[in-house]
DNA sequence: AATTATTACTTGCATATTGCAAGTAATTAA
DNA sequence: TTAATTACTTGCAATATGCAAGTAATAATT
């Protein structure tokens, strides 16, 4: 029986992912219903970050404890690929998968939604960025898609 | 100076919330980002909730202290509205602002990825209404803003 | 080859948040 | 007049988060 007690979800014997109840809205928050998920998510689309350092120096300064365990169960559910480059025993290099890579529509929409509610404490620097995304949403979206993909290779 | 503490967010001295960055991303995340407050939302919004007995009788069991801290921040960042029906001194009817109703699309996307990605064991009730989102998004947004506004009255 | 730096963590402890059970005060219903 | 409902609060236990320091492995520098 594996005892790895994830700080959200947390596994059953069956080595499942124990959910509050079977509601889709409800079920996703269990995983990213947090304060630093989405934000290594984020950081990992747009920052294009990679790295265990790379993630601790976010500028809302994630404890390292807390990345540590937001990574490991990341990685469990699937949301993140780890692994190393060739000829480097030491660092270890994040990829989002595509379950990863699809939380992007969300993570859009939360964007729009503090542009037009949050703006009072807010820079302008990503205005743009959001107003290109409502423009077109689609065609947004499938460019990040691709921007991901070649990033990779 | 105003000492109420919300249980994620806090007021400062000048009584403006603290955030973390000026991120848009992470600022929503400051408000939304933990298990609860979008579910309140979601009852509000999908099962036409009003109440605090109607919320604590969330399948996915709040406490009812957290409940009621929740309704308090929700309502000071200006997402909900605290009121009375006319005649009824005792039950307070809560119910979504504009800034509030207009969480409804990121919502949709957190439904939409759980429809796709967590589906081993979610339920197949929700599968209708997720793929009517995703056959026309911005009618099926449009509609339901307009079911909102049709409730009320 | 030896020292230093970097990377990816873990550990311990304080603080903050959440969960649970019980209690309360003000209505409203029977 | 009593009972039930509603909207909470309170106390305490359990979890989660935050912070500082430590560690082991690898890589870079001298």
């Amino acid at each position: 029986m594996q005892v790895i007690i994830l700080n959200i979800l947390f596994m059953t014997q069956n080595n499942q992912p124990k959910y509050r109840s079977n509601c889709p809205i409800s079920s996703a928050l269990d995983i990213i219903g947090d304060k630093w998920s989405l934000l290594i998510i984020r950081d990992m689309m747009f920052a294009n970050k990679k790295t265990y350092s790379d993630f601790s120096k976010s500028s809302e300064g994630i404890a390292t404890n807390i990345l540590s365990s937001r990574l490991l169960m990341l990685e469990q559910l699937g949301l993140i690929n780890k692994g190393k480059l060739e000829g480097n025993k030491k660092t270890n290099i994040y990829s989002l998968t595509k379950k990863g890579q699809e939380l992007l529509p969300i993570i859009l929409e939360i964007a729009q939604w503090s542009d037009k509610n949050l703006n009072e404490h807010l820079k302008d620097g990503a205005k743009p960025f959001v107003h290109k995304f409502k423009s077109n949403k689609d065609d947004f979206i499938k460019n990040m898609y691709h921007y991901f993909a070649t990033r990779e290779a």
